[in-house]
Order: structure tokens, then C-alpha cells, then sequence
DNA sequence: TATGTAAATGCAATCGTTTTCAAACGGAAA
DNA sequence: TTTCCGTTTGAAAACGATTGCATTTACATA
């Protein structure tokens, strides 16, 4: 591959001068006597030269590169979290690597690892369902990898964070059941040991409690990714029960439509036989019929701030002390729970 | 901050051996002797020693790195190209920076130039709906710069390219319509500059003809984003028409989704008054009722065959020549389109 | 003791930049 | 002519790694 770059050596030997001088005239640097500067200037453009980024990110110890470690591409809300992050990063003149580890906790760590090998200046994770050890991570931390976790997030670190208000969020998709009138509320969630999935279902015992419904450990249930299927396979355990709810909050959208197609298999009414609230707002939700009610996430949000913080982490010489942001979510409540008074 | 690397000079240092010891040690080199090099890897690793991968990058010059430059991440198709991406990529050692345009003719030719300035040994790129030119990409080429199109390519560039048989797709959609009993069929596609529009309606047109059905320009739409709403409103067009169509080829799932909605909205019954197919395969259509009949769009094996091809051509000093490859789609037939015989 | 040889190690160049420090230059003043 | 000073320029070190070549060892052989 006969692919040479132009460098400055090239510039500096055409036109007899020495690289200093080059790299000066290019930086525009007033030492360089105009003339001379012109027509380096000049020729660099001719020559169609780029600085190397690589030689700029040796030289500089700094490679104007963030990464992002999340779980799978192929997700609306990290999708939006993208988004988010590539507005703050590209108006800062920085890249972002992108390294998913498709929910496995090896290739998580593995790509970690890659990562901070003098590729990127500094990290935005969020953790797999998968990850149970955090040590890693930690001891980036101890290294004063610059880091923020977003959107699932352990206590164990003692880095910056950026979540949601889980709990508030479940209590209020909750509170909205309530409001509508539903007595026997079911809770569908992912899974178990994720924290964000034991925020909400904290948040959704909050609101029973508050408003002295009863506690059914029946209706509380548990799945392992949160996805259609398993809306639809849970909603089933759900229907065969004795005490039925007529109320569900999901803790996915995805999950929140499966339970609503097997209702309206089952020849319920959504939302009088039963209500569904799910979780994240993804766009199919508004789509589905009848539209469903949910907790806006705000990834893009999410990602901005991660991505804010983590820059000013980065940029800064000085001891920051770590922070914990956490963003209001809203309800947005359609056709699937609104019942008519 | 404070997080200095360990780097090999350390080591050597430390050891009281030069730093070429200390880097032939840990490349396993059978020069030095087993004793040094066992102290050298076991400091290494008690020190926590991370090959700079700048350095190495710029030594090697080669920055085992891909770009992926996309319209937008926010996009089933791309996110599933992504994953093919991504499970090639990696299992050969490279990572992926995505660059996303946000459909921005300028983003996308300035996050190009930036990728390649030595951060990256390749390229994959699939066009926004901007784009109208393409010297840039031409320059790249010239230059040698190892470089894939995919799904959205354009003719005027010869590189390697990975499309769809989107003619054919067309053909095969509008057909299945026909073998439905539609005769009245409609197009209702995205931007008309787009050349994949362009040869998904020259395949709607050949089915037509085959069939010896009419040519109604009236039932040819073009939109400007190909999303939910262009086909609410796209299809409230088509139902102020005279002649009603029973049939319609949307050039993808959200068109078609909308299409149903309006559909369903002015109590046609859908697939019996009017079936619908779209283009894509997305989750929702699956989901959505009734299912949508859609064609399956192969993000996952377009990335995975996109990037083979670009690392192939990156690892390789010979010439190659440039390819075309182009993969087939399979119709998915659902509710929104068979009929009852 | 001198020499040859193989094994082990080190030096220095290199990748493409930036930047510190020193040097060259030209002209003005002594 | 020297000295000095401001303006330009260049040499070289540095960033962290690899690698061709030279050198140093240790030991066997002449």
C-alpha cells in the first residue's frame, strides 16, 4: 500500500527549511517571518497535509479520544445516549470509541483494558447485567483514569456518576397506577440484581405503601433481559394467578408491550381490564396500540452530562471531587393506563 | 492529574537492564535470557505495565483502528451493521471509531478528514441523504485510503461496496403484493435522490409491468426521511386519491407502520381492504398489529461482510481489485400483507 | 594466553510531531 | 571594526515503543 502520508518533513525538505520552522508556520506561530509562513502555508495546502493524530497524541499525552464501554449498541436508549455524548465530545473536538461488550462481563473488561492502553483520555461506562466484580474499575479509579458511570452504576466505585432517579421514577409510575385506579399492581422487571431494576421496585413498594395497598411477593416478578419475549412469558406466570392485577408496571418498554399483547390475547381490556406503564419511552411505544405509558429516560440528557463531566474531568489539573448526578425523569402517560373517569 | 503510565523505560530502570531487554522480554523474544526475561515479565505485571498504544501506533503505523462513518446511530440498521462490525473487528484486533453525521453533508466530511489522519487504517462509510458529492471520497480512493461503502453507496466512486439487491427486494415485495390480489398498488418511498429509492421503485415498476398491471404516477410518493410520521402523512395523500390503492410498498418499516396506522385510522381493513409491506425487518414490525410484511434489510451481514472486505484490503499489500458485493434479501411475509385465500 | 563463537545485552535510529535552547543573521550604535 | 540586540531559523530532545546492528560477556578451543 503505496498510502504515504504528507508529514512536515516532506513540506520542510521541499522548500528547504528546517521542520522546526515548518511545524512553527503551520501552528502559526509569530516567530516565523510572514514570508516564510506563507509560503509553508501554502505548500502544506498543495501537498494536501494533515498533521499524523497519532505522532500529535505520542507527543502530546493526550489523544482527544473518549470511550465508551456499554453493553449493546442495538438498544434505543443507548442509542440516545450516543447521541448525546457525540454532541458534547464533537463540539469539543473530541472523538468517541465506542466498544460494546454485548453483555458479556470478559469482553466488558477486556475492552477496558484496550482502551486505556493510551487510547482514549478518559471513560464513560455503563455496566453489563452481567458484571458482579467491579475491581477493574476500581482500580482505575486508583489510577486516576478519568471515569463516569452512567445509567447502571455500583455503589462499590467512588467515581462521578450520572442516573436516573429510579426509585422517584417507580414510585411515580406507581403513584399513576394508583391514580387511576388500580388495586392490585404487579411489578415486571429485569433482572433481579441490577440495581436500577431494585431502585424501581423499591420506588413501587414506596407507593403501595403510601397509598396502603397490600404487598403481594406473587406479584412481584423478576426476568433476566428485560426484552418482549420475556414480557410476554412473565405476563403469562402473571395471568394464571389467582389474585389477577389490573395494573403493571414494566420495567421496560419492551417488557411493558408483551404484557399488553397477552392481555389483549387473553380478551382483557388495556387499560380497564388492566393498566401497563413500562419504562424508557422508546419510540415504538407511541407507536403501539394502544400507545403506552412510560417513564421517560432521558438518554440523550444522560449522555450530554456524562459527557460534560468526564470532559471537565479530563481538561482539569485538579482534584475533583467525585459527584453523583442524578436526573428527573417524567411520566408520560398514554393510552395504556389513562382510563376514563 | 497524576495517572502516569508505566512504560518499559520504568521497568528498565528498575531492573538496571536497557529498555530493548525490557521490550524484547516482553514480546517473548528467545534472545534474552529466560531468567531476565521471567524478572522482566513478572515486574511487568507486578507494575501493571500497559503497552502505550500510541506509541506503538505510530511505530508500527498502523493504528489497528477501523471508522465507521454513518448518518446516525440512532437506527435499527445501523445499529445492527454496527454489531457486525464490531464482531469482525474484534475478533482481528480492531477497534471501531464511529463517526455519525447526523445526516450533515459538512459532519460527514470533516469527521472523514479527521479520521484519517492517521487514526485510523480504514474506513466504512455508508452516505447520508445529503450527500451530493463525492470528490472527497475520490480523493480517499487516490490516495490509496483502504475504503468500503455500504447499503447507501454512489456509482460515481470505484471502491469496494456492499450493497443489497434492492431492485430485486422491490420486485420481490411488489410481487408478493400481486400474488396477494392487489391491484391498485402504491410506492410510498424515502428522499428520490437516494439511488437505494431509486432502484427499490425500478424494481416496483418491473413486478408491475411483468404483471401487466398499471403505472399510475399518482401512487408514486417520495418522502424526506422515510420515518413514522412522513407515512401518516404520506398515506393520508394516497387516501384523498381517486383511485385507492389495495396495496402498498413502503420503503421502510416505519413508513409502512404509518401507513397502517392511517389506514386503520379511516377503517380500511388491513390486509383485506389494503395489505402493506415494508423494508427493513425492524423489532417493531414484529410487534406491531398487524405484523408488518417486511423485507429482511441484513444490517448484521452487511457490516460483517463490509468489514472482512476493509480488513482484507488493509492487511494486504497487493492490489485488489475493487468489488461489488451484493447480498440477498428474503421477503417476510405477516399479517399486514396475506390475505386469506 | 590468545582467539573464536554463541548467547545476551545495549545503542541508536525510527515513527511524526512540538518545543527548548542555541545559533545565525542583519543592521544599528559605539 | 566591534558589540549588541531583535528577528529568524535550526538542532536536538522528547513522547513510548521496536529493531538492526554493534558490543559485551562467558566459555570453549587452539
Amino acid at each position: 500500500m503505496n498510502r504515504e502520508q504528507v508529514t512536515i518533513k516532506h513540506i520542510a525538505k521541499e522548500l528547504g527549511v528546517s521542520i522546526s520552522t515548518v511545524s512553527r508556520a503551520l501552528a502559526n506561530n509569530p516567530l516565523v517571518k510572514q514570508e516564510t509562513k506563507e509560503a509553508i502555508q501554502k505548500l502544506a495546502k498543495e501537498m494536501n497535509y494533515h498533521p499524523n493524530f497519532t505522532a500529535l497524541s505520542l507527543r502530546q499525552r493526550k489523544t482527544r479520544t473518549i470511550g465508551l464501554l456499554i453493553p449493546q449498541v442495538v438498544h434505543e436508549f443507548f442509542a440516545q445516549v450516543i447521541r448525546g455524548i457525540e454532541d458534547v465530545a464533537y463540539n469539543q473536538g473530541y472523538n468517541v470509541l465506542i466498544s460494546s461488550s454485548n453483555e458479556s462481563f470478559e469482553r466488558e473488561f477486556k475492552n477496558a483494558e484496550e482502551l486505556l492502553n493510551g487510547r482514549v483520555d478518559g471513560l464513560l461506562a455503563c455496566i453489563t447485567k452481567e458484571t458482579k466484580t467491579f475491581e477493574h474499575f476500581q482500580e482505575y479509579v486508583n489510577r486516576q483514569v478519568p471515569l463516569v458511570f452512567f445509567d447502571c452504576v455500583t455503589d462499590t466505585i467512588d467515581t462521578d456518576k450520572v442516573v436516573i432517579d429510579d426509585l422517584h421514577a417507580g414510585f411515580m409510575a406507581t403513584e399513576h397506577l394508583i391514580q387511576q385506579g388500580c388495586k392490585t399492581i404487579a411489578f415486571v422487571g429485569g433482572p433481579k440484581d441490577l440495581n436500577i431494576n431494585q431502585e424501581r421496585l423499591l420506588g413501587f413498594r414506596d407507593a403501595l405503601k403510601k397509598y396502603g395497598l397490600d404487598q403481594n411477593p406473587e406479584l412481584i416478578l423478576h426476568g433476566t433481559s428485560g426484552n418482549f419475549d420475556e414480557g410476554l412469558e412473565l405476563s403469562r406466570e402473571l395471568f394464571s394467578l389467582e389474585q389477577k392485577p389490573d395494573g403493571v408496571f414494566a420495567t421496560t418498554d419492551m417488557l411493558g408491550i408483551g404484557v399488553i399483547k397477552n392481555a389483549k390475547a387473553a380478551g382483557l381490556r388495556v387499560p380497564d381490564d388492566i393498566a401497563v406503564i413500562g419504562f424508557s419511552n422508546w419510540e415504538i411505544g407511541e407507536i403501539f396500540e394502544p400507545a403506552l405509558s412510560t417513564i421517560d429516560q432521558k438518554g440523550y440528557d444522560i449522555g450530554k452530562i456524562a459527557t460534560s463531566r468526564l470532559l471537565k474531568r479530563i481538561d482539569t489539573d485538579q482534584e475533583l471531587s467525585m459527584m453523583t448526578e442524578v436526573i428527573k425523569t417524567t411520566l408520560i402517560s398514554r393510552a395504556s393506563s389513562l382510563r376514563k373517569k
